[in-house]
Formats: structure tokens, sequence, C-alpha cells
DNA sequence: ATTGTTTTCCTAACAAATTAAGGCTAAATT
DNA sequence: AATTTAGCCTTAATTTGTTAGGAAAACAAT
């Protein structure tokens, strides 16, 4: 039992990656395989949950959300993690939520439409039982932002 | 000229957020409408730039990219961004690049497969003219990722 | 208020994409 | 060496998507 993926699945997944839309036919061509062996080969990569799921990607700008935050935040006592990350993380304007190393013990990506929402926000995190700092950094300009991984021919894969 | 978007293109963007491949039958059955008229609006929410593109998102633990850093870089003297800018978006490890406020001028969001590559990076960059200094947190663990937008009704949108 | 215009939607017909079925070949397993 | 399995193909059936044409509603202008 093999856990290598070969250079045609890296070509579908890696053409997945900047189009999740892509049409079978499409991807045949480029793989040159007929269009019924693309469909299996994408059946399994999305059976074996390596394809997590497609999404689209909206332009933030044109809906108005103007504000990218990176929050740093410091929770006071491990035992209030996980209440904190589930309070957090019930928050639509929370993109991103990670425990970290270093000073803060977890780190928040924020979006909202304006500095009054996400003051708002910030506002609300610190009267959270065991919060006791935390240190924003907004974005001025982004240049890029991806989740596209940078995946290689004879790509071994977790089970 | 009105620059609202009605319940329904707010009904079919939330759907195509979360399901990137839906199918045309799917979401008209969602949003009470025939087929074509489903392709059209979407046809036009994509004409209009809303949605940027559609991606698969793959597993990154099942490929093995185990560290995910953000990492504060001090880039000297702002003329020297761009060339900071450009050269470290080539890199595929680099998720994100974004100048924010605060102490560092760009922070990053890094992915790769070990601590010896993050090492690498991090050393390389630090070679850098204008590079003065860097600091890393380190993911443990990740509690959410998205891109999904919270857009509601009668959204307004920017041309 | 009425007329003209535009937008949005529908259905029906057509085209394209996807899946299913069956069979061949080569590699892996027994 | 025989058998199974995996992967691929082609063809056919099915499903999905597009186009065309026209009705109804919304909007604008008179």
């Amino acid at each position: 039992m093999t856990n290598l993926l070969d250079e045609t699945d890296i070509k579908i997944l890696n053409h997945l990656q900047e189009d999740g839309r892509a049409q079978r036919n499409t991807i045949a061509d480029i793989v040159h395989l007929s269009v019924p062996s693309v469909s299996e080969r994408m059946r399994k990569l999305e059976e074996k949950g390596l394809i997590i799921n497609y999404n689209a990607i909206l332009d933030a700008k044109k809906f108005h959300f103007d504000i990218t935050a990176f929050i740093f935040v410091e929770v006071d006592g491990s035992e209030r993690y996980s209440d904190f990350v589930e309070r957090v993380t019930e928050h639509p304007e929370v993109m991103e939520c990670h425990s970290i190393t270093g000073d803060g013990s977890h780190i928040l990506k924020v979006r909202t439409k304006n500095t009054e929402s996400l003051e708002k926000f910030l506002s609300l995190i610190q009267t959270w039982e065991g919060v006791t700092r935390t240190r924003s950094n907004i974005v001025l300009s982004t240049f890029k932002e991806t989740r596209k991984l940078p995946i290689e021919n004879a790509e071994d894969i977790k089970k």
C-alpha cells in the first residue's frame, strides 16, 4: 500500500488550488488522461480528505470590509483557553484563531468593516474572564493572501 | 442605478463561500429560482469582481506542512518596502504578506514542512538589505481558519 | 397616470459535462 | 505462474448548464 501521490495527482491538486471550479475536461487535457479517469482521481483525492473543501473567495474591499487586524491576546491560565477559543471562534469577524508560542497565548485575524466595529470587538473580548492583555496590528496593505500549498511531485501523504 | 445586492445574491454568495463547486440546480432550490436565473446571477457576481476566484482547500497536515508561523519583520526605511515585498511574495511558503501598524513594518504568515525549512527561510530574509529584525510566533494549534466574509442582506457593494 | 425601457424571470430546446458500464492492460499480490 | 487489483480507455446514459424567446415586473420619462 503506497502512500505517494503521483505527478498527475499533484497537477490536478495544483490546478484545483488555483481554479476550484475547473471542469474535468480541462484538467483531463492538462494531465493527458480521459475525463472519467480525472473524475475518479478527484473523487479519491476528496475521499482521502486531501481536499477539505472548495470555496468562493470574495473581494473584501467590494463589501466594505476595510479593516483587517492581527490581535495578540494573552489569556491567563491554560484552563481558560478552551472557553476563550469557543467564544471567539463563534464570531464571524474572526477569520483565524491560533494558539502560539511567544508572548501572547493566541493570535486572531479579524476582519471588520470599520474601526468602530473593530473597537467594539476588542472591548468585548477584554471583558472576558482570563483575557489580560491584547495587542493589535492593523493591516495597511495586503500584498499576498493565499492558502495555496506548494505541493510537489511524489508527495507522500499522511493517512 | 442601484448598487445593492438583494437577499438572493447574498444567499448565492454565502453558499458559494461554503461550497465553491456547488451546482446551479442546488443553488436554484435554495433561492427558489430557475437554473438559468441562478446562472445569470452567478455570471454577474463574477463579472462585477465580487467573486475573485474559486479554490480547493487542501489539508496541510496531510501534506506534512506541520509548521505555521507568523513572522514580524522590521524593514528599515519605507523606500526598501517594495523590494522586500517583491522578494518575499515570490516564496511559495509565504501565505500572507501585509504591511502593518505598530512595531514591525510587515507581518508574514508562513507555512513550512518543518522547523528546518522555517529556519532556513528566516535566515534568508535576515540577509536581505533593510531587514533589521524579525520576531516569530509559531502556531501550536489552529482553531479557526477561514476566508468566509460575514456578508449580510442588502449589502451595498463598491464599484 | 401612461408609455416606453430595462431588468428579471420563466419554460423549452439544445449543448456540454459528468457518470456509469464494460472491458483491456499492466502492475501488484498470492 | 495464476489471480487479483488498480488504472485507464471508449461508448452510452444521465445530469447539468446554456441559449433563445417571450412574459411579467420594476423603473424612468413624459
